[in-house]
DNA sequence: CCTACCGATCGGTAGG
DNA sequence: CCTACCGATCGGTAGG
């Protein structure tokens, strides 16, 4: 019997390029950089993957399932819309520090996707967005939140969450549970005091 | 005499190559693509650039210069950090509204810069982030802000202001001192409504 | 998993 | 500003 909790190869090939790929990019980064990486042949690489859009392919759609999936429960639940928004950001600072490769990976190489993945990428990445934008509309409604334009507020509502990977080290004095929290805080209540 | 305003050669080599990074990045642009979109063959543009190399320093540090010089004269103020803050974020937002291919390029292109142009890049940003984090810092010591790591803080802000170009269109219905100004709302007083 | 190799394309130069 | 071309490297395949 072989080892249990062993990693493919096909998993260790995604894993060490989805390290390159966010130090170099996707394009900079050629198979042979990948292959030297792991030890084996360039030729080698393509007995267990097909082509390098594959591997680009299968870290995007991988992590757009976990921003997905973690948001899934949110909007049925009966809360206020402050504390859907919340969730909300709790739940994508959970994926993006879980996942800190990968999610530069997604969130700077999907347009080097081919057709029709990037069709399908974007259209899942709106549906996303519109999660957000449901639950800031909703506080804009309810009085809850100030009135701002809805798409202006996430996308700078994103954009201050998205960007966690370039500095977030999960040995660092911060857990993930804390950047929530104090993103929450600036993002609903700004950073002057009461 | 020549034409009076017309821009120059090499000008208009860098105008192209920076939309052309924005929009397919550094490395994925073919000197041959450049070319093709300017309308001459590729031994044509060594005419009058050295490298490709050289183009992408010329962005990446003329945005730099930007940057800087906007910010200039604010520190020497007597304002409150929140007066200086805002003065910091409308400065920023007023550099990539104008720019906003060239801000693209700034911010996503700049790890292909080659030694030594990278670590100069990378200090400038850094004395950049220290501006902002100064005022941040002044404004968690004057009670003006609340408590909340000023590194964190600068980081979130920066991120919130550097996406700008994602969405950004000049015909849009938001001026760059209305998006500042809202930017400004949202970061120091936040979204929810008093 | 490797050796050997493919056609295509890369950034850039020589020479006019 | 072009033709012609350079060596290097690219993603990927054949065959074992």
């Amino acid at each position: 019997m072989k080892s249990k909790a062993k990693i493919s190869k096909k998993e260790n090939i995604t894993l060490e390029a989805t390290t390159l790929f966010k130090r170099k990019g996707y394009a900079a980064t050629s198979m042979r950089d990948l292959a030297t990486t792991i030890g084996v042949e360039a030729a080698t690489l393509y007995s267990h993957i097909s082509s390098k859009a594959e591997i680009l392919q299968k870290i995007c759609f991988d992590m757009a399932w976990e921003f997905f999936n973690a948001v899934e429960a949110i909007d049925s639940s009966e809360h206020s819309a402050t504390e859907k928004l919340q969730k909300l950001i709790a739940s994508h600072v959970g994926v993006v520090t879980k996942h800190t490769d990968s999610s530069a990976v997604f969130l700077h190489e999907w347009r080097h996707l081919e057709e029709p993945h990037l069709t399908v990428f974007l259209k899942m990445r709106q549906d996303y967005e519109n999660k957000f934008r449901e639950v800031i509309t909703e506080g804009i409604a309810m009085g809850e939140f100030v009135k701002i334009d809805a798409k202006f507020t996430v996308l700078t509502i994103l954009s201050a969450l998205n960007h966690i990977h370039e500095w977030y080290k999960p040995e660092g004095k911060m857990t993930p549970e804390q950047i929530a929290t104090h993103l929450a805080e600036i993002l609903l209540k700004g950073i002057i005091s009461k």
